[in-house]
DNA sequence: AAAGGTGTCAACCGCGCTAGT
DNA sequence: TACTAGCGCGGTTGACACCTT
């Protein structure tokens, strides 16, 4: 037997809502507060039913919403949630102040979950898919959801290393031609980095024990605390990844939020980005700073997207400007997943 | 310029959970 | 304990905008 319809249908309105309900809605909870969504409609003087209301308010008339596109780093903290929460959008959405369930459920069907699967990771488990290009791996997201539910979602299963292996192995195998060709050059550019001291106040500046070989494991990877986040800018070249612990690192200012990246370092690229992102133990207030700045985001954005900085970056290291000998990766690992972001 | 296809997102639907009686 | 009411959630739908041919 179903529920009980909320409210009496007959003669109440659906579908978009006009501008002169959403005044009513706004200016009756601005002023009542939120009380018994049933009887708003009554009190309010709409022809719609508390529930409609309630979604009314809640997804699109607060006041301390957020509009637009979801940033960068608010999508990278929706993918990291989902990881760990699956499909339990209001938790999600719990930690982005401004943004609603509906809001990011939107914007995880429409966007987060073809950029997963065009990068090879399966947006259900959050682990590289199989045959990433295999047709058969689109219905895989129809599979019934294997993530952790409730009483489970504090466990996580140990990523496959080796997996993750299988995917990066393959792509550095693509790239390694074309890397072998810049590798001279690039030892020379590195060589003349590597005399700079790069010094930049409240930088965790470090050298790391990760090899950034053509394969590695995240088992390799230290976890950092999210203020120790580094960029560690290991060269293009899996041959050249043995000097990359005894290399400078570049960084960002945090108090101004300039990221150095193209600024004083075009020599090098940001490979991977690793950040032990447990919200746990990362309050979203903290999100807002630091390595999640804007505007730092959107600096990588441009050194990936942008081919005028491609080519800046090929004439410092003197190359010809071709995408495919800087086929560089950004990675960003996480316990439960690797992100791929794009590779030009 | 028009038609068809695709993407986006606000809104709806129905179920589960919880509090109250 | 059983039932009801209300709320919140996740899944789905449909209208509209945009893109492609």
């Amino acid at each position: 037997m179903g529920r009980r319809p909320c409210c009496d249908k007959v003669g109440l309105t659906k579908g978009p809502w006009s501008a002169d309900e959403d005044m009513k809605l706004t200016s009756f909870i601005l002023t009542n507060g939120q009380c018994c969504w049933r009887d708003v409609p009554k009190l309010a003087g709409l022809l719609r039913c508390g529930k409609s209301c309630r979604l009314r308010w809640t997804n699109y008339l607060r006041p301390d919403l957020k509009r637009g596109l979801l940033s960068k780093h608010e999508e990278k903290m929706v993918i990291d949630l989902h990881s760990q929460l699956g499909n339990r959008w209001s938790k999600i959405a719990s930690h982005l102040p401004g943004r609603t369930d509906n809001e990011i459920k939107n914007h995880w069907n429409t966007h987060i979950k073809k950029k997963l699967i065009n990068m090879g990771i399966d947006p259900v488990t959050h682990k590289p898919l199989p045959q990433p290009t295999s047709a058969t791996d689109q219905s895989q997201e129809e599979q019934p959801k294997n993530h952790p539910d409730s009483d489970q979602e504090t466990k996580k299963e140990p990523t496959s290393s080796v997996s993750i292996n299988d995917i990066i192995s393959e792509m550095d195998e693509q790239k390694r031609e074309a890397e072998t060709s810049m590798q001279s050059t690039l030892t020379d550019a590195i060589q003349e980095e590597e005399d700079k001291s790069i010094s930049i106040p409240q930088c965790q500046i470090e050298s790391s024990s990760v090899e950034f070989n053509n394969v590695f494991s995240i088992d390799e990877v230290p976890m950092i605390e999210p203020d120790e986040i580094f960029i560690p800018f290991a060269r293009a070249s899996s041959t050249l990844s043995s000097t990359s612990s005894s290399s400078s690192y570049s960084s960002f200012d945090r108090n101004s939020s300039n990221c150095n990246v193209f600024g004083h370092h075009q020599e090098f690229f940001p490979t991977i980005i690793h950040a032990q992102s447990s919200f746990d133990h990362y309050p979203t207030d903290k999100m807002n700073v630091d390595f999640w700045d804007d505007d730092f985001i959107s600096n990588l954005d441009m050194l990936m997207n942008d081919d005028s900085d491609r080519n800046n970056l090929a004439a410092v290291i003197g190359l010809e400007p071709s995408p495919a000998q800087y086929h560089v990766e950004m990675v960003l690992l996480d316990e439960d997943y690797s992100w791929k972001f794009d590779h030009f």
